[in-house]
Parts: structure tokens; C-alpha cells; sequence
RNA sequence: GCGCCCGUAGCUCAGUUGGAUAGAGCAUGGGAUUUCUAAUCCCAGGGUCACAGGUUCGAGUCCUGUCGGGCGUACCA
């Protein structure tokens, strides 16, 4: 049951009567209009209110009280709404959820697996391009927003009923590559690469980048790469012809290229593993490393792109402005011409809806030209989306980085998310009376809080600022964080295993009875919990997780609200049911909420 | 220089696409546990929504300008 469409369809109805009886101009039955049916900001309010009335007053040439007033006089509130009251203001019609509809929508919702969530009405096909690190380095903390926002929209899209084809376009054929393989030839160390190989190529890579970009606070800091930079003043462009020895095909680059893959690969799929992120493809650039060639060729022909100052480039923005380069004046070809390869080979072979690119909001530039080129090319009848997001920033407000100016790992920052969960949960256990967790279970708890609490950061701050990231903030365990929710759910677990109740017969008891809510609390519970569906619209309408993150923050919320007022094991009869009823549907909400921002859930903690 | 993004409580951030008295958490002060997990709940103080104009029934939200910050800006990704 999905509550604000209902209403938006009465409100479709009512104002299309109000049109035929001459009360309201012809056209006032419109989509946006009807779209100003939304959840009240306060529950003085009413449940919901539409502000239909006060734009139509002028069309109208009527106050907009009394083109309120004709609306109502139309209105048919059917079997979900009370019938609204007079207007309120300059014109709110204000709307209230019928107490036994609200009881209704709790008990069909706790026995529906889609907890009244409607698929959407037509799917799309949607490719989600996410995380794409670049193999050559370890995953650090940048990498973490893609990958997390990403795999929430996938996994949210996909629940609503949408075809999501998952793809990780990997960074595995760039300039990265020549840094890798220069030092291979020059500086590497064999035991260590034996010992740990993405240890040593990520030495390798660091090492040889600080080298080749030689810039002087960084050479000051690190003897080894000055020394280096000193014996080889040639190493930028040395570098950049090893990149293009690999891609023209040399025989060693690409054998080292080769096995080198492999252990890059189990890295990150060792993280993957490890923040339960999949992927249904992993079509890297080395993938449309074939086609790169035709397609600049292609786009020539077609006089898209054109000869300029030695490279090949398309100027999507006029004569003045740089173009987007698609080859180098030395033959070599760019992110650009792959990103292009990338979008003609997707269209050709999965023939989305939409492509949405989880990246950077640096790149917004990037892919602004990207996807005019395409269109241009003839790719234009899909929606090419950047869902771009800011900088993770350490607590001085500087890009997060160690004291020693290297990138944070993301695999010590995982480990030091989990450290960090398992004192609380040690602590809280030492603090609890009755029996003792198994230390095992302890360290699970903490697994699951520890990276639940730094997704869920991510998740919950989507904005295109960029962001603070602070352990000591998202593991707070109060707030809107994920702690807060996961203790939500451990104390409706807490309630069922304590009351030895079953949940199965429940729900086929609620199917059959009526339930009511005569507590405010618990109406205003089962009214959030009613309203699932329209955070997960709101989701999808700007490809934000953080009005997930938002909503089920509200329901927990109202759920300790409830919880801390009013027993639920000690009460009687109908109480007991309707809000053993709530306290189900509740767990499964939050459950569910949070496993599609990809986020663990124990039993207890 | 040009382009994109941002500026909301002492701090970190929300703000349902233009709606009613701008909300949370942290921090500060007060209160709640013989009762289902106190990793909780309740109450209080705290605001020139950077600034100035404009648009309209109504602006934190849209437009213009100013100030301040971040990022990008031809052969890295």
C-alpha cells in the first residue's frame, strides 16, 4: 500500500471533477500539481497535506480558500482517508490516515515480503557503473564512497523492481601501469614481491610516481624517491612509453601486464569480499582496449571529432573551450576514448535505460563532455547519469591522509572501524548482568557495527560537499548512525525471543483480525513504518541513499520512542497484539532498510 | 580568467524539489531504570539559513550581484 500515491490519485480525481464542474481552469489537472500531496511536517497537520489549492487561486482568479473549498467538496477520501476538514491557512487541505486503514496497512505489510513496497509500474534497464579503482594502487579511503553509494543504488533500484545490471569498469590499462612496470624493470625487490606481490607493486607504484612527478615538498619527505628522480631526470616520459609499449602490444609489457592482474585482482576482491559488494560484470579499460582505435576512427569519419594541436579531440563546447581529448598527439588513447568504447559497447550489448556513473565530483566536467560526445555520436536515446559526491576530508578539513601524507588503506580502515566496535561491544557486555556472549559472536557484532558504521556515513551524508570522515562521530552509537538502527532491531529481536513468540503465526493472525492504535506513539510508529515506499521513491528521484538512511533514522526513532514508553510483552489482548504487530513490522523495516544500503544486521548486541 | 559545487546552532550535518513555528546528533544543563537490551528515552537553552536585492499568496530552497571556501580547466584517471 502505497499511501501518497493513493491520496495523489484521489487528489487526480477530485481536481479533474472540480475542472469539469467549472469551479477550477481546464487544465488544473495536471502531474505537477498533483504532486503537491506530501507527508505534513508536523502531525498537528494531519498525515498529509496538499498545496494544490494556493497556485490554482490565481489561475483560477478565485481565493484560494474558496478554490480549496471546492476541491474538498470533490474529494472522495475513500477507504484510506478520513474526509479532510476545511482548509486550514491559505489554503492547506489537510488529510489524516483512518485509524483502522493504519491498522490494516501494519499487519498486511508485516506479512508481505515487499513490507508494502509496490514495484514500480515500469522498470527500466539500468547499468550502475561503480568503485572502478584503479588496480595498480591499494583500495584507500576514496575509494569507499563509489563503492558503498553504489552498491546501495543497486540493490535499492533492484528492490523496486527495476533490471540492474552491475558493472566495475576497472582502472587497469592507464599511465599507472607504466609507473609499475618502469619500476618492475628498475627497482623492484624480488623476495618482497614472492613474500606479498600487491605489496611490493604498490611500493613500486608509490615510489616511482613520487619520482616521476618530482614535485618538492613530496621529494623532501621521501629520500629514496628523490634519489631516484635525481638518477633519472627523463622518468615522466620514460614512464609514458612504457604505457605505450603496453599498449601497442610489446611482448614483455604485456606478459608483466598479465601477471600482474591476477594478485591486483584478489586484492580488491578480498575488500569486496569483505564490505559484501559484488559485481555482476567487471568490465575494466583493458576490456575496450580493441576497440579504441575504430572508435576514433569512427568518430572522425563522422567529423564528431577532429586533428588539434597533434591530438584528436571533440569540442563539445564550442571553439574556445578545451576539448575532450580522445588520442594524444603520440598515438596514445585516453579515458575519454575508452569511456566513449565503454558507452557504444554497453548500448550495443545491454541496451539500458540509464547508465548511472557512482564517481567523483571532480570528474563532473569529464563526463558533462563524455556524454555530449555521445549523444553527438548517436548514443543519445539513454539517460547517462553522474552521480557525483564529494571529497572525504580528514578532521583538519585537508584530504584524509596519514600523518606520513600517504592515502589511509581502506582494509586498516576497516580494521580499525571493527577495533574500535568491538571495545564498545566489549564494554557493554562487561556492563550486562546474565549470561555472557560467546567471543565469537562478539566479534561478528562487531564486524557488522564497525563497517555498518562507516558505510553508513557515507550513505547518510550524500551530498556533494565533500565530507568529514570521523571514527570517533560515526561510531557514536547514538544519532543517526547505523549502531543506533542495529540496537533498534536487537530490541525487537530482544522482545520475540524473550516472549517466545513465533513470528510466522503472528503475521497469520494479523491477516485475519482487525488491529487499532489508540497511543499517539504507536500511531505515529505505524504511520513511519506506512511510508517505506516513499523513501525509496525519493531514492530513485535523485539517486540519494540518504533519504533511506533519513527515513529509517525517523523509524527507529519512533520506534524507542514507543519502546521506552510502553510494554509490549505486558500488555493484553488487541494492545499486545497491535503492537507485537508494530514491534514485527518495525524489525523487518529497519532489517530491510539497512541490508539495501548494504549494511549487516545481528540478532543482539 | 572561465566553468561546476558549496556557505544553515559552538562542532558535524539534515531540510521531502517553493509550503505552515528551519530540524537532528555531538557538546552544555536538568530528569527517567523494582518493568521487554540505558548502545535508550524525556525536557531545556542555543539561528541575521554568508550578505544585498529580485520573483510571488509564500523563499533556507528559484533568479541577479557581492563576499568567502572547494574542485576542475589540452594530451593523468
Amino acid at each position: 500500500m502505497h499511501l501518497r500515491h493513493e491520496l495523489r490519485r484521489i487528489f487526480s480525481a477530485a481536481l479533474s471533477a472540480a475542472a469539469a464542474a467549472g469551479d477550477i481552469p481546464d487544465d488544473s489537472d495536471d502531474l505537477s500539481l498533483t504532486e503537491m500531496v506530501r507527508a505534513t511536517t508536523d502531525a498537528k497537520f494531519g498525515d498529509y497535506t496538499a498545496t494544490v489549492a494556493m497556485p490554482l487561486a490565481k489561475r483560477a482568479g478565485k481565493p484560494p480558500r474558496q478554490v480549496a473549498e471546492a476541491i474538498i467538496a470533490k474529494l472522495e477520501p475513500g477507504e484510506w482517508f478520513d474526509a479532510p476538514q476545511a482548509p486550514v491557512g491559505p489554503g492547506f487541505i489537510n488529510l489524516t490516515v483512518k485509524n483502522e486503514a493504519l491498522g490494516r496497512i501494519v499487519a498486511e505489510a508485516a506479512a508481505d515480503p515487499r513490507l508494502g513496497v509496490p514495484p514500480v509500474e515500469t522498470p527500466s534497464r539500468i547499468v550502475i557503473d561503480y568503485s572502478s579503482p584503479n588496480v595498480a594502487k591499494p583500495m584507500h579511503v576514496g575509494h569507499i564512497r563509489s563503492t558503498v553509494i553504489g552498491d546501495a543504488l543497486a540493490r535499492i533500484l533492484a528492490f523496486r523492481g527495476h533490471e540492474v545490471t552491475t558493472d566495475n569498469h576497472l582502472g587497469d590499462w592507464g599511465t599507472q601501469f607504466g609507473m609499475i612496470l618502469w619500476g618492475w624493470k628498475h627497482c623492484r625487490n624480488d623476495t618482497a614481491y614472492a613474500d606479498n606481490p600487491t605489496a611490493e607493486l604498490g611500493r613500486l607504484y608509490r615510489l616511482v610516481r613520487k619520482a616521476a612527478d618530482a614535485k618538492p615538498e613530496e621529494l623532501a619527505n621521501d629520500p629514496e624517491a628523490a634519489e631516484l628522480a635525481a638518477a633519472h631526470p627523463t622518468l615522466a616520459r620514460d614512464v609514458l612509453q612504457e604505457t605505450a609499449r603496453l599498449h601497442e602490444g610489446d611482448e614483455e609489457n604485456r606478459t608483466l601486464w598479465a601477471s600482474f592482474m591476477p594478485v591486483c585482482q584478489a586484492e580488491i576482491d578480498r575488500v569486496y569480499t569483505r564490505l559484501h559488494v559484488h559485481f555482476d560484470h567487471t568490465l575494466g579499460e583493458s576490456f575496450y582496449q580493441p576497440f579504441l582505435g575504430e572508435v576514433v576512427e569512427e568518430l572522425l569519419a563522422k567529423e564528431i571529432a577532429r586533428e588539434s594541436r597533434g591530438a584528436i579531440g571533440i569540442f563539445t563546447d564550442g571553439e574556445e573551450k578545451p576539448p575532450l581529448l580522445i588520442r594524444k598527439a603520440d598515438g596514445a588513447f585516453l579515458y575519454a576514448t575508452t569511456d566513449l568504447a565503454t558507452i557504444r559497447w554497453r548500448m550495443q550489448h545491454w541496451k539500458p535505460d540509464r547508465v548511472l556513473y557512482v564517481v567523483d565530483h571532480r570528474q563532473s566536467q569529464h563526463f558533462r563532455q563524455v556524454f555530449a560526445a555521445a549523444e553527438a555520436w548517436g548514443y543519445g536515446d539513454v539517460d547517462l547519469v553522474h552521480v557525483a559526491f564529494g571529497t572525504v576530508l580528514g578532521e583538519d578539513g585537508r584530504p584524509f591522509k596519514t600523518r606520513a601524507g600517504d592515502t589511509v588503506g581502506l582494509e586498516a580502515l576497516l580494521d580499525e572501524g571493527v577495533a574500535r566496535a568491538l571495545e564498545v561491544v566489549a564494554t557493554s557486555q562487561a556492563a550486562r548482568a546474565g549470561d555472557a556472549m560467546p567471543v565469537e559472536e562478539q566479534q561478528a557484532i562487531a564486524e557488522a557495527v564497525g563497517i555498518g558504521a562507516i558505510k553508513y556515513a557515507d550513505l547518510s551524508q550524500n551530498r556533494a560537499t565533500d565530507y568529514v570522515f570521523s571514527f570517533d562521530k560515526m561510531l557514536e552509537l547514538k544519532g543517526n548512525t547505523a549502531a543506533y538502527m542495529q540496537y533498534a532491531v536487537a530490541r525487537v529481536e530482544g522482545i520475540f525471543t524473550k516472549g517466545g513468540i513465533d513470528r510466522e503465526p503472528l503475521r497469520e493472525q494479523l491477516k485475519q483480525g482487525e488491529i487499532s492504535f489508540s497511543d499517539p506513539r504507536e500511531r505515529a510508529l505505524a504511520l513511519q513504518l506506512a511510508r517505506f515506499p516513499e523513501a525509496l521513491d525519493e531514492v530513485e528521484a535523485d539517486y540519494r541513499p540518504s533519504s533511506l538512511t533519513a527515513y529509517l533514522y525517523e523509524v527507529a526513532g519512533a520506534y524507542s520512542t514507543f519502546y521506552d514508553a510502553l510494554p509490549v510483552l505486558k500488555a493484553e489482548g488487541h494492545e499486545r497484539t497491535a503492537r507485537l504487530a508494530l514491534c514485527d513490522l518495525t524489525g523487518q523495516v529497519l532489517r530491510h532498510g539497512l541490508e539495501l544500503l548494504g549494511i549487516t544486521v545481528p540478532t543482539r548486541m
